[in-house]
DNA sequence: CCCAATCTTTGAATCGTTTCATTGTTACGA
DNA sequence: TCGTAACAATGAAACGATTCAAAGATTGGG
């Protein structure tokens, strides 16, 4: 259990200055190939590893970027993390990830901790309040990128998907199908993505003459409640059966589904088609593969990073000039066999 | 934009020496109620916040420790990441979370990041070939813990589950039920997991005199898989079918669910008792409630961060005393719809 | 009122790196 | 051969927290 060895051990090692080894690790060009190759040598043969903790102090800050979500179990966050960790990647940073699992003591803590860290810049998907935290860590220099949250005033970045136009997508998409007897399935409309989903299914519907939506609301966003809403439904009449379904997330598509399969008295898609939102890994592998919207999560961890990149130049020189961008995704409309086909009836 | 705040502007606004301040952090006993006050408010009207680079450059360590993971998308890692996240903040650490993907360069890559940040200690589900690696790092004081796989020898702490014992565990399940013509469906055997699964599931079938084992090699661990060897099943004659079913995953299972629910003409589990392993979230809502083996994750996650912290202690005093240990949990059984009610037939 | 013991506070030294003003070296044209 | 660019290498200072020996303040007993 050695000491790990220092850039002063290294130096003296080589039989060079420290500044010389410093430059060898950060401006090489300003070192002649002899000593070069004697530097890195001795780096080989003491097995010298830069400490991230001098360096950071010396310059005032890290080369790490502090990045909170509501779940990492959550395939939507897992994907943008991974884009995120990939795009930091590309500008020589590396992503500190925090989970706050949608409690806000638990997000607090993960400030506390970045900040301490004082990483370069901070990608939030927040739970809480945090605005006035945030406002705090601008004023020292470390700008914030909201994720999937537009930003309520222009006062951040932000990066977010329109969950109206998913909306719109998907009802236009049961409407194409010759559907019009529409019925969307969702929790409760206090959650946002739910109604701004529904909204855009209901501009859908409006520009089609003789459609129409019925709101179906559900117990949670959970397969279990959506085979509730499912048991409503196979007990109802022909006439009163609606011929579209879109359920605001894939979970509750699935419940729905598996009560459709169970009494098999109804088929998708041909009496009913079916289709959900998240793309979901499951949406695949159902009984009937699952039509859904998916939303562009790569695009999203890569454009926070490219939204914080900015920041960070921005505030270089000229000093606290707002220059914040929101940038809103269009989410994708992947088709599979629960709405595919023929036009209804 | 201004400058954070450092400890020594504390002291200045205070009227206290640096040491004091210090104090007031460190050791709140050793310094006078009446300064601490004035310190701590200070700190406040200040806003400072640590520098943790500072601190650890001359502690020499971190207060983080490393978990570098093979996906954080799977529930299994972000349940073992959250338990062991909960630990280490119990013990004034905190997790740097790495996700290698089963990549064996991003895997190093969060070695190589984790050593530059003077990680206190590591924990770490292998891809590659690591041994070297951990080795290094152990001789400069940064203990290893393996997460999910066996040390090979007695060269570190380890954390697993006995995947014999949970194989063991859903066969004798299915015996205890009366079943005596089971099968075993799973990936190829060269997967450890799988093998020890089923090396489990032949162990408890042996104790059973009239019991039989067979195998149904599935292409894959997925839904689609299973379904693919439910196929198989239900254009078997009845003679020749199984009574009872083991999967060496749930997905496999609800693949296999999804076959028989379709056909409808094998009822589970009166007709076939199925049981899965791992107890996803999915496995609950499934159209039969899935019985399945589930893994002692929060223990996995709290435990590792315990061995870390007995083998850092270990490491004080005396050098190098070799303090392994490899602790094995035992999964659970979850009796769930689809091997529920009374024996067969 | 003095002394010793105890409790507080002080501030210089330290950790390992980067920075940068200086000094040292080399090469080349005059 | 000299002067001067251009290039290399040097090493002290700085970053911000912690440590610890030493100095200073307070207390209580005699």
């Amino acid at each position: 259990m050695s000491r790990s060895a220092s850039i002063k051990d290294v130096a003296n090692h080589a039989r060079v200055a420290v500044g010389t080894v410093s430059n060898v690790l950060n401006y090489p060009d300003r070192v002649s190939q002899r000593t070069k190759d004697r530097v890195l040598q001795a780096i080989d043969e003491l097995g010298f590893i830069r400490n991230d903790a001098a360096r950071q102090l010396r310059a005032g800050h890290s080369r790490t970027i502090g990045l909170i979500v509501l779940d990492v179990g959550n395939p939507f966050f897992t994907s943008v993390v991974r884009a995120a960790e990939d795009a930091a990647a590309l500008q020589g940073s590396a992503v500190l990830l925090g989970d706050s699992g949608h409690d806000a003591s638990r997000e607090s803590n993960y400030i506390d901790l970045f900040q301490e860290q004082r990483v370069q810049g901070l990608l939030i998907s927040p739970v809480g309040d945090v605005t006035e935290r945030l406002d705090q860590l601008r004023e020292r220099g470390v700008p914030t990128v909201l994720v999937d949250r537009l930003a309520d005033d222009a006062k951040y970045s932000s990066v977010s998907v329109d969950d109206d136009a998913g909306g719109y997508l998907a009802a236009r998409h049961l409407l194409d199908l010759g559907r019009r007897r529409l019925a969307f399935v969702g929790g409760p409309t206090s959650i946002r993505q739910v109604a701004d989903r529904l909204q855009g299914a209901q501009r859908a519907v409006a520009e089609v003459p003789g459609a129409s939506l019925e709101v179906l609301d559900s117990a949670g966003q959970t397969v279990l409640a959506g085979r509730g809403v499912g048991d409503q439904l196979v007990r109802r009449s022909a006439d009163e059966l609606p011929d579209g379904v879109f359920c605001a997330n894939d979970l509750l598509a699935l419940g729905v589904m598996q009560s459709l399969a169970m009494m098999h008295t109804l088929r998708i898609p041909e009496d009913i088609a079916l289709i959900g939102y998240d793309d979901i890994d499951f949406a695949v592998s159902a009984v009937v593969p699952l039509s859904s919207i998916r939303q562009p999560t790569e695009a999203l961890g890569r454009t926070a990073i490219e939204l914080l990149a900015e920041e960070l130049d921005a505030m270089g020189p000229t000093s606290l000039r707002p220059h914040h961008r929101a940038v809103i995704f269009t989410p994708e409309l992947v088709v599979r066999q629960s709405t595919a086909g023929a036009s209804a009836h």
